[in-house]
DNA sequence: TGACATAAGTTCACTTTATCAACCCACTAA
DNA sequence: TTAGTGGGTTGATAAAGTGAACTTATGTCA
């Protein structure tokens, strides 16, 4: 499907797959500590990791020889996935709370416990629902799952009570060639 | 599973569910235009709805009488999860761009366009693997996908070459009842 | 008056995935 | 040589997803 998301949730959207990564991110990195951890069936974790370091998002990597041992670790793409954790723990850190708080907390390296924030780079201001606006960019095409840019976002609105997006479109500044790939 | 993450990706995880959320964002509300643009099985968005809804994500309500129609929108934490979108359109831009360029384009109210960056909300800075820590919380457990957890936060760390995590439970600022809720 | 259209689903037969439990293989240590 | 460990396979069973057709209630055209 032509949609980043879709792409985004077609690595990491499987069933153990987050779960898998929080794993990583924490420190375990042999099959049997994964297994074991997260109760999945091992022939399941087989599958995940496999399709994890076919996406580049892990790396099977021996760490002796006779008899030969992997470990498996996160790869940029699978350390740039984490902050994307981070936010989905903390919308269930408010919204789904298990019994008892939070499991978890996050303490950044200027040394405050936080919730985390998903921000725009440019001005610093939060990104939510209320503050930003997607537009149809240059890979932007008909089809499943991009039918609703084609349609809203290409100015007619169709006079739906709530179009956070029609009028914005000729907002868009020039020289959309490529995203900012921050770092 | 006692996890926050694993809560979160119990209501949004499922196969179709971030794409549907997106679709409710852009401003789609009905069931059959939902049905067409996904190209989802309609049972199944059914299903997905109704889960949706019962989570306190999706509101249903009806938009007209005789004969009854529905439309499905975000509540607060539908569009708490916005973000969490977000995130992951920039992972996916980034790490699984679809040919072409990026489909959609985020502008943030600054009139910026921009690529989201997770945050520490107290300096500003940026919440990535780097620099950021998970420790234990109030609602910390043992039991699958904890026991990582109770391992290397105990503090032992058992020489695994890369432990972010033990070394800084020490750290951990009193009063930890409480995770701040943001907004 | 009848024929057709629309929205929002249901039902059903079929296919694909996931899960559990058990097994396998290479090697090591005692 | 016997048992143990790490990293998997194999195969039966259970759960989910898919596509197409059907339903219900209503409005609209001619």
């Amino acid at each position: 499907m032509h949609c980043s998301i879709a792409q985004a949730v077609g690595v990491l959207g499987e069933p153990w797959t987050p779960l898998i990564l929080r794993d990583l991110f924490l420190g375990l990195s042999r099959f049997d500590e994964l297994a074991e951890d997260l109760g999945i069936s091992r022939n399941l974790l087989t599958r995940r990791l496999e399709h994890l370091v076919a996406a580049g998002v892990v790396e099977r990597r021996p760490y002796q020889e006779r008899p030969v041992r992997y470990a498996y670790e996160l790869t940029q793409a699978g350390r740039d996935v984490v902050p994307a954790l981070f936010t989905l723990m903390a919308w269930g850190d408010r919204w789904a709370t298990p019994p008892g708080g939070p499991p978890a907390l996050l303490v950044h390296s200027c040394g405050e416990r936080f919730t985390p924030v998903v921000t725009c780079p440019h001005c610093g201001g939060e990104a939510n629902a209320d503050t930003v606006t997607p537009v149809a960019g240059p890979g932007a095409a008909q089809g499943p799952g991009t039918m609703v840019l084609a349609a809203p976002l290409a100015g007619a609105g169709g006079g739906r009570e709530s179009d956070p997006v029609g009028h914005l479109v000729a907002r868009v500044p020039d020289g959309l060639g490529q995203v900012d790939q921050g770092q």
